[in-house]
DNA sequence: TTGAAAGCGCTAACAA
DNA sequence: TTGTTAGCGCTTTCAA
């Protein structure tokens, strides 16, 4: 048994061909049946199979994809690479994970160090704007549409769902809307939900409170502490996403006040914590999946087909949960 | 500005020097300062980035490791890769990721597609008996020790894991232990867990009532439901996973039992759903974070060492939530 | 200390 | 249809 690995000359060697035409088999270009037959006998017997590197240094590329996360630990994150990566593999790709950490330093270290790895595109989820880091030829698509330059985005409907979330609360006879969230100094589309809600309210005649807090977050206790302190009417909350109406949910219990007898809150993302586990609240609900298998379609049209930079709105849902009461 | 993208050779080209020279500087080979400094001038010059295949196929190694997972959507998974990302970050190693989806079939196939990639080594969390599909020359950590060969592998100690969830219980108070868990057809680590809690139990004097369901599980209320109908006495409860703790809570909250006032429960893993968040009950927590860092530095050793395989058992603690009361 | 050159395993252009 | 060969960008040996 040879220790070694075989290459495609000891295949071309074995089955008395050239090296042609085993790389015309490996790519299924078309040989006679007889001399198909032979390689792939050879290929059987030495057990070969083609070396990638080799390959990505001749064609320049790679079949990798990278994808840039602020944290894979984290739901919302963890299943949306779940779906990049399962429609990747079916595309034949393979994937490179990168946790930048929430650090736009880490961002653009990866960026760099991307390159270098000849990965054939990247799917960023960032928080900084990386226009300048991004080779123009690099296939790249965002998450979120800040960019300033013509970038491929996906993006869930933030701002409808801002209103949805303002619709919901008000249809369930709330009348002392809330908005609570962090305020991230970089451009993104979480004021979308804020606007979205703020102005639906606004529009119904309602003015919606909001404790917009800057990030990072310091003394979540009190700042809510003293926003219902000093409105202790709010019965309607929209929040920011799902972790922070756990967070005023868990507040909110500690003053003695459930939902959703004493207040209704409705969050963003519909974070599940792994497939077929239930939904953790009322919440406005991200298309996950068709956003992981939206931004692997795109970017490998950019890839294969050489299409142009391309922007997908995905709608959002409602689902209700236990935070809201029924219609 | 130039489109294409600057070689080695333009690097020594435009610094009046042989690619041989610069190849030394980019490895940190000694060079003549002067030297070194028109190379690395010229590197700036061009913005010359080294291509990693080029380099791989050279060498015969890419600074790549393939995670295998059943999949990335689950908390314990998804902070397991997290810390082994970051882990391999650290190394300047790059990480593959790879959902099997609990299918021993995908699990080769990854293997296969993994081989071709080059990668340096496989990190893997793995149901199936993969022995035969790992080339002895590829480094691979298990994350459990069900191989026969001689693999390394970083597992929590789960036998030890079952006996203090029997001495917790039974020192608040319980009279009547059970144990819930799924039973997989693949030998592993889970069925440790059972053994340590039931033998525990035993050496106090204590008989545990088991249910072990075969997995895929099927009808799983209904079980708990003869269950718990036919032994109403329990009132200490230890589950295989979290996961399993979460379903049975929600069933016999169902029937109007609250832990811990009505029976209590520890879980295992210690999942939480992100960074900061707390335990989602009484657990029996393993230390995740050090087995990815674990896992990473064996196979790291394993590949720039050549060390043997070695195994590492890693402590798990207790950790106290609100389905256990106070001692 | 450094340049020249071989060669890693593959694809594709060219010739036969 | 198929064999031969140049060369992708790099590292490393061998000479100078």
């Amino acid at each position: 048994m040879s220790a070694a690995k075989a290459t495609m000359k000891d295949v071309a060697a074995l089955a008395g061909v050239g090296v042609g035409t085993v790389s015309r088999v490996i790519n299924g270009v078309r040989v006679k049946d007889s001399t198909k037959e032979k390689v792939l006998q050879a290929i059987a017997e030495l057990q070969y199979e083609p070396d990638e590197y080799a390959r990505g240094l001749k064609m320049n590329r790679s079949n990798t994809v990278a994808l840039i996360l602020p944290t894979i630990w984290h739901p919302f994150f963890s299943e949306f690479a779940y779906y990049v990566e399962e429609t990747l593999t079916k595309a034949n790709y393979k994937l490179l994970l990168c946790n930048a950490d929430g650090s736009p330093e880490k961002e653009k270290e990866y960026i760099q160090m991307v390159k270098q790895s000849k990965v054939d595109g990247i799917i960023g989820i960032t928080y900084s704007d990386l226009d300048k880091y991004i080779s123009s030829n690099l296939p790249f698509v965002s998450i979120d549409r800040h960019f300033s330059e013509p970038i491929s985005y996906v993006t869930a409907d933030n701002y409808l769902g801002g209103q949805m979330a303002a619709q919901e609360l008000l249809q369930r006879g709330c009348q002392h809307p809330a908005y609570i969230g962090g305020d991230s100094p970089y451009p993104n589309e979480t004021k979308n939900r804020k606007a979205g809600f703020v102005e639906y309210c606004q529009s119904q005649g309602f003015t919606a409170s909001v404790l917009n807090m800057p990030e990072p977050i310091e003394q979540l206790e009190e700042q809510l502490h003293e926003l219902f302190s000093q409105q202790p009417e709010i019965d309607g909350i929209f929040t920011v996403n799902d972790f922070m109406a756990l967070d005023v949910i868990k507040y909110l219990s500690q003053m003695g006040k459930q939902a959703p007898e004493d207040y209704q809150i409705i969050g963003f993302d519909g974070i599940r914590i792994s497939a077929e586990r239930d939904y953790l609240l009322s919440t406005i609900c991200q298309p996950v999946a068709d956003m992981g298998k939206t931004a692997v379609e795109l970017l490998l049209g950019m890839i294969l087909e050489k299409k142009a930079a391309e922007r997908v709105v995905l709608p959002v849902k409602f689902v209700p949960g236990k935070t809201t009461k029924a219609r």
